[in-house]
DNA sequence: AACAAAATGGAATAAAAATTCCAAAACGAG
DNA sequence: CTCGTTTTGGAATTTTTATTCCATTTTGTT
């Protein structure tokens, strides 16, 4: 065990990162359960117990101490107590934080990350309380009956449909984003058996908006992301899912939306890998 | 004993203090110093132990817990059980609960999206108290003075720079995608006195990697958008603005990313609006 | 498939910490 | 000054926590 890294112990909590980084490729599968854990929840090192922090990386006690080790400690002792001493408490509580980040200077970006991170929270909130069950297990149905699913949505809906399409591919749903890349039109990969999820708000896009008509058209089911029950998307619609988006100035926050595509594409996912 | 003040246990930080400014008038000697050692290093209690604090009071351990008691606790654990836990709420750890609720098979779409939901409004509190004001203000100073801004990202991080290239575009801070449609490389698209902006995540993407060290190599200054300071992205980058994201499984909310990326497209736009 | 090396889990042990208890000291009232 | 009461310090005890060790499993190699 002497052979690997230097055997120094690291000093700061800079040193333990550097040493955590350079660790974490050459680790077995336990001990990179501890780093990851670690990693993620190093601010809990000084207030934890070996017993807390290994039920949280879902290993073993000794488990953990060996990594202690490899990261070049004594044991769980030395390596709490680099933390304890750091340890200056920024004090939990959010709201207090939020409000010092705005008005920190009105235009700063500080301030403004404030604005947008309370935005997305308002719109996540909302979205839990107004989310219709039945419409959600309806698209999820359809979708996951569908042979491949085509997914499109431009500018501010762009993001999502790329991040829909990202997840059902990893989660082995036959899929395809229609992005008007070249401005090639794909309609003609609508076939008998697909379905289509169509994201747009307002000002809702033409492109959008033609390819749900057209695919409705051809008997294909569709499922709309959007933002009302009103929406030119609706009358082409299978199933409606409505987002509340909290705007700030003239920027969504996208929060919501986001979480509503993911749940989507893993329900789906869930749904065909059990069928 | 069951004579004085109300015996019952403080919930919160708030009612310890609360409790504790109603006794400290009427403590003899000994309890009194440790009220006042108390109340001076109450951040220290999560991390010391009874003969840590007890010798900074300059008291015996024993006073200490007799401290303990006045002040409505059982004894010296219990107390350090609220400040260890209200350091950060919501333990026992998330991940843990998102583990339990896949395992009892409650995955119906609306359970999962219940979850993301939180995940999100998890992921964005954690932002807000964790973001560096400072290296923020410097990556929109970077953005701010370059002529053109390159954003790039790949998988997941594709949908957060597709985004932040909108958000410049309404902005008319003009900027650039490097998606890499077609397998090509726009690397000799990087000019002097241009500005790239890279985001990536575990398992960081090498074509990202990669064009922020081609560029960094150019003397081009790279904001990193990434998940932790020790990413490999870090020693490319003149900024580096770390984003504490709760994943479900393999899959990021991405809230937090979206609520940073927004605020810094803003922010550079804003800045140069008025430049 | 058989072997050696590495990794792992859990029970046993050691160390450290919290907590109790009581004899001695300090205090206050008469 | 003296007696009863409160407060105090520290040694003894109990509980919790860290750490080690080794039998078993897994992994990688020939």
């Amino acid at each position: 065990m002497d052979s690997a890294a230097p055997m120094t112990t690291p000093a700061t909590v800079e040193e333990f990162r550097e040493r955590l980084a350079e660790l974490s490729d050459s680790l077995p599968k336990r001990l990179r359960q501890c780093a990851d854990y670690i990693a993620a929840n190093t601010d809990r090192i000084a207030v934890s117990t070996v017993a807390e922090l290994a039920a949280g990386a879902d290993v073993p006690p000794s488990a953990l101490m060996r990594f202690c080790q490899m990261m070049g400690f004594s044991g769980f002792s030395e390596m709490q107590k680099l933390f304890r001493e750091a340890y200056s408490p920024g004090w939990p509580d959010y709201s207090t934080r939020l409000k010092n980040l705005k008005e920190t200077g009105a235009g700063s970006p500080a301030a403004l990350l404030a604005e947008f991170v309370e935005a997305g929270r308002l719109s996540l909130e909302a979205l839990a309380k107004t989310a219709d069950e039945g419409s959600l297990a309806q698209a999820v149905a359809v979708l996951a009956a569908a042979e491949t699913v085509h997914v499109v949505g431009f500018r501010r809906a762009y993001p999502v449909a790329s991040y829909l399409t990202y997840v059902f591919e990893k989660m082995s749903v036959p899929s395809m984003q229609h992005d008007g890349v070249g401005k090639l039109d794909h309609r003609f990969a609508l076939r008998t058996g697909d379905a289509l999820v169509a994201i747009t708000f307002a000002p809702y896009s033409e492109e959008t908006l033609a390819l749900a008509a057209d695919a409705r058209a051809r008997g294909l089911p569709v499922v709309a992301v959007t933002d009302h029950l009103t929406s030119p998307l609706a009358r082409h619609a299978n199933a409606i899912l409505t987002v509340p988006e909290v705007d700030f100035g003239a920027f969504r926050s996208l929060s919501a939306t986001i979480a509503l595509a993911l749940s989507l594409a893993v329900a789906v996912g869930t749904a065909r890998g059990e069928g």
